[in-house]
DNA sequence: CTGTTGAAATTTTTT
DNA sequence: ATTTCAACAG
């Protein structure tokens, strides 16, 4: 390569350009690195160059934004250093982050010692509880759901906006139940607070409050020497907090010794301002942290011209523009295709065919992804994939959390963890005989009031049908409560106890027990109770896929994936499907700044690509709203693709008609019979 | 108060 | 298609 003639002939800084190499040779002070690709290399490399430099590797702080991007990582620098060496790095999520550090000062935080964490669902679930508690579910106008509800608190939360400016901006058709609103959250963070419950905004705040605590504070940043984040330009006003004070304090702590702070982002691809992140964070980084370096890599290594032609002429459009100049050197014949389809079965068609022929033509279905805007809009090219059995992996689809019997499953564990955990309990007794709402928080209550042990149950004036489940219920908590076995012993008595009321309860009770048996088998690894509960909740797996164990690597798949998944990921070829008006932007965005997000998204989805990138939407599509009537109608192009930039692509009609009597391509070679074992067990 | 039934409303993105 | 809500019988 042409571009590392300035620096040193050291290897991890092989294949740097000097920018890069800039970044990744920075010793000390904070440091904005503002990136559209390269950035994952220099974060590597800037680890390596740490490490190599005489940097205790047990006192960097590597904050991505999933694991999976901290663990791509540090893989990468471990080639250069070790891996026995980047294993001591501390790296994860800032909520995974915060959860180890609250682990070790819960209790100088006044803490509870097994406080756990609750995922959104619960967080919903007790907002939910606390409302119709309030009785405000049955108001005259409409109160807003849990859902709602929820989102409403993060963004007050972590946007740091009290309750009527969030209302105003973000929700206004809740401004009128704005007291109401405000009753439910307070009662709702002293809940928590009582029963020693943290959602994941409270992993960032209790975090945040910790740094002003002099004695702790302390102690948690100089635990610390660097700190590297990635895709700053997602981070909330909460994270960037952390950040400011952690530096601070690590500057403070470590007089004489030399510490940084880098952050690395890309303003054009803010897509979580829904979760109260802001681009500000990255606009601001110089004022907050004074005496800041700005590098930016303009270099594209990614793509094609003709691909970044795309990106660039959708972004040319766009109302506020931090300008930047993406250059590629990569020439390519290949121009991008946009490609109106007739509907969606001729847009999964399509697809299927083309990743059959550009398998044909070398790149293997683990190089090819189809991304779109909403989970469900890859529904109708799932069941094409699996007719013609090409295997796919989704990712960010269903969770597998949100699946009821593993909640019922994970309900057991908690309340093993924590008995204070009122919301586990209740979810529990609701699967007996006769007790709903009402009873089971008459029993929570009961509880709280006499608390001595398991037994306590046996105390509460149950209903006569519950009683023998009751008695069961309390065998098997005492057996397990102390006994030191094994989480994935426990999981497996749980599950035993679990086989008759499921039977009962659900319709498909034999897949939701090898559900649970995939808990177990996952479980094995764990170290802890505690342990596997959180990672569960911070890191959960996203489908019955993950559970499988991981794919191994000569695995052949493509991945389908929501935009916002395809964060930091590239491939050689990418299909976007489902551009149209209404999915992207979303009829969801009304505010100019939304649409802007919007576009920052289709932005983020174009530049995926390395080499070959198609584009679809269906013309005419099927309304599942009003099912009388107009059950179809006809869509048009994504207005951030105008016909203005349709001569950057090569053009394509599919019809329906020339299809329908063509015979379908079909995966011609097995790729490998565990793929398809595993396929089948996973939708068959 | 529970559990069932049927009608009505509502669909983004995720640590 | 799924979830939420109201109404009613036990």
């Amino acid at each position: 390569m042409e571009t590392q003639q300035n620096c040193n002939p050291t290897k991890w800084l092989d294949g740097l350009n000097p920018d890069q190499c800039r970044a990744a040779k920075h010793c000390a002070g904070p440091l904005l690195v503002v990136a559209g690709t390269g950035k994952t290399k220099t974060i590597a490399a800037r680890v390596a160059n740490l490490i190599e430099e005489g940097a205790d590797p047990a006192r960097i702080l590597l904050l991505t934004f999933t694991r999976r991007a901290a663990e791509e990582m540090l893989r990468r620098a471990g080639r250069v250093v070790g891996e026995a060496v980047t294993r001591q790095v501390q790296g994860g999520t800032f909520h995974a982050m915060a959860h180890k550090l609250l682990r070790i000062y819960s209790e100088a935080l006044g803490l509870g010692k097994n406080f756990v964490v609750i995922d959104p669902g619960d967080a919903q679930d007790l907002l939910d509880l606390i409302r119709t508690e309030l009785g405000l579910h049955k108001s005259e106008s409409r109160f807003p759901k849990k859902a709602t509800l929820l989102s409403i608190y993060t963004r007050c939360v972590n946007a740091s906006q009290p309750l009527n400016q969030a209302l105003a901006e973000r929700f206004p058709s809740c401004l009128p139940h704005a007291d109401d609103i405000k009753r439910i959250f307070q009662e709702f963070a002293s809940r928590k607070a009582d029963r020693d419950l943290l959602d994941f905004d409270d992993l960032l705040l209790y975090w945040s409050q910790a740094l002003d605590l002099p004695e702790i504070g302390k102690a948690i940043a100089t635990r610390f020497q660097h700190i590297l984040v990635d895709e700053y330009q997602d981070t909330n006003p909460s994270q960037a907090a952390i950040l400011q004070k952690m530096y601070q304090l690590m500057t403070q702590g470590l007089e004489g010794t030399s510490c940084s702070v880098m952050v690395v982002g890309d303003d054009a691809q803010s897509i979580y301002s829904f979760r109260g992140a802001t681009v500000q964070n990255i606009l601001d980084f110089p004022e907050q942290f004074a005496g800041a370096t700005v590098i930016t890599l303009e270099q594209n290594y990614r793509s094609t011209i003709p691909i970044l032609r795309v990106a660039n002429a959708v972004m040319h459009f766009a109302r506020k523009r931090y300008p930047k100049n993406l250059r590629s050197d990569r020439a390519s014949e290949c121009r991008p295709e946009l490609v109106t389809c007739a509907n969606e079965m001729a847009q999964s068609t399509f697809i299927a065919d083309r990743i059959l022929e550009n398998r044909e033509e070398g790149i293997p279905l683990t190089k090819q992804a189809v991304l779109f805007r909403a989970s469900h809009n890859s529904d109708a090219l799932e069941v094409e994939l699996r007719r013609r059995n090409i295997p796919f992996v989704k990712w960010g689809g269903l969770k597998f959390l949100e699946a009821a019997h593993i909640k019922d499953l994970l309900a057991f564990l908690r309340v093993l963890e924590n008995p204070r955990d009122d919301l586990s309990w209740m979810r529990i007794l609701r699967m007996f005989d006769g007790i709903g709402p009402g009873r089971a928080r008459e029993a929570v209550l009961h509880l709280q009031e006499c608390w001595g042990g398991f037994q306590s149950l046996e105390a509460w004036n149950a209903p006569v049908s519950a009683h023998a489940q009751l008695r069961q219920l309390i065998d098997l908590l005492e057996g397990l409560a102390d006994s030191g076995l094994p989480v994935s012993v426990e999981i497996e008595r749980i599950r035993q106890f679990c086989t008759p009321l499921f039977e009962e309860r659900y319709e498909s009770s034999e897949m939701r027990l090898r559900d649970l048996d995939q808990m177990e088998l996952l479980s094995q690894q764990a170290r802890s109770r505690t342990s596997f509960l959180a990672d569960l909740t911070l890191d959960p797996p996203n489908s019955t896929g993950d559970l499988a164990g991981p794919p191994l690597l000569d695995e052949e798949y493509v991945v389908l994936s929501t935009i916002h998944s395809a964060k930091g990921c590239e491939w050689d070829a990418v299909y976007v499907i489902h551009v149209a008006d209404g999915v992207i932007p979303s009829d969801m965005a009304q505010g100019e700044d939304d649409l802007e997000e919007e576009r920052r998204l289709l932005y983020v989805a174009l530049t995926r690509a390395r080499n070959r990138l198609y584009v679809t939407f269906p013309w005419r599509y099927f309304h599942r709203k009003h099912s009388m009537g107009d059950a179809y109608s006809t869509a048009q192009f994504s207005r951030f693709l105008p016909p203005a930039v349709h001569f950057l692509f090569d053009q394509i009609s599919s019809c329906p008609t020339e299809s329908d009597g063509m015979p379908k391509l079909a995966m011609s070679q097995p790729i490998s019979a565990n793929v398809r074992a595993r396929v089948r067990q996973l939708w068959g």
